[in-house]
DNA sequence: TTACATTTGCAATATTGTTGCATTTAAAAC
DNA sequence: GTTTTAAATGCAACAATATTGCAAATGTAA
């Protein structure tokens, strides 16, 4: 965990160890509230300003879904905040059964072509069924 | 706009027939605010209410993408709400410069194979550049 | 150990969205 | 055209989510 506050240039608090430590004990994406759960004796406000450190930093990523969806998750190593915005590729599954959302890799990324647009970062979103729930 | 609200069993009222108009009077998706701008003398708790109402009768759609934004964008003639659950695929794109959602149409839509997964509704989202502002 | 910028915790405030309820209104039945 | 009735509206209160400013505490480099 330091290693990882240290390798994006952040400092090392005992909070931020903490809720990164949290990431870590998920396999899935969470939202505020599980991560809320997880900690005690916590400034709301605080943890809204690490996350959002931390997002910055390329550290974790924010996944958004129609319906008030709103997910974080821990970015693979290589995922810097700046690669995140240019030619960063990722893809989501939200299980519409388990609400868990899920960070895919995807041997072939399939190319789409925006005419008259210069892309620079991509995301495809799916939702049904995962495989636990089937 | 009438038959709009009709073809979808909503009753004709002249807020939702004013909302609608602003719809019409954009191309690209708007946010709540540009909506509010466009109105005057209006009830934000009614607006709320007929925004959710279009969403769900498959008026409207939302947009939402990291970093706090959401947008609305009217649907496709063809675009029922039931339909947007099952095998309906969208395509939008963000513009970093003019911060406009442009919502768009693809001949052949990429196939995505999440494995494992069932998928009922596919969403791709794009950042980068528009061609105005190239 | 010191120095200093960064982070934290708290209070106040802003933004966004919801619920309950009485009143009004659209649209169907007569 | 009237009546009827379920749906929509407007208002007040409230809930959830997030931000700002600032003093105190803390991490890190010198």
């Amino acid at each position: 965990m330091e290693n990882l506050l240290r390798k994006k240039g952040l400092r090392v608090t005992p909070f931020r160890v903490s809720v990164l430590e949290v990431f870590s004990r998920f396999k899935n994406a969470i939202d505020t509230a599980q991560i809320e759960n997880e900690l005690d004796n916590f400034d709301r406000i605080t943890l809204y300003r690490t996350l959002k450190t931390f997002i910055e930093s390329g550290l974790i990523h924010e996944i958004v879904m129609p319906g008030d969806i709103k997910k974080l998750a821990l970015c693979k190593e290589e995922c810097h905040h700046h690669e995140h915005e240019h030619n960063h590729q990722h893809l989501h599954f939200r299980c519409n059964e388990c609400d868990e959302v899920f960070c895919l890799e995807l041997k072939e990324f399939p190319s789409v072509k925006f005419p008259k647009f210069k892309i620079d970062r991509l995301e495809i979103q799916g939702t049904g069924v995962c495989g636990n729930c089937r």
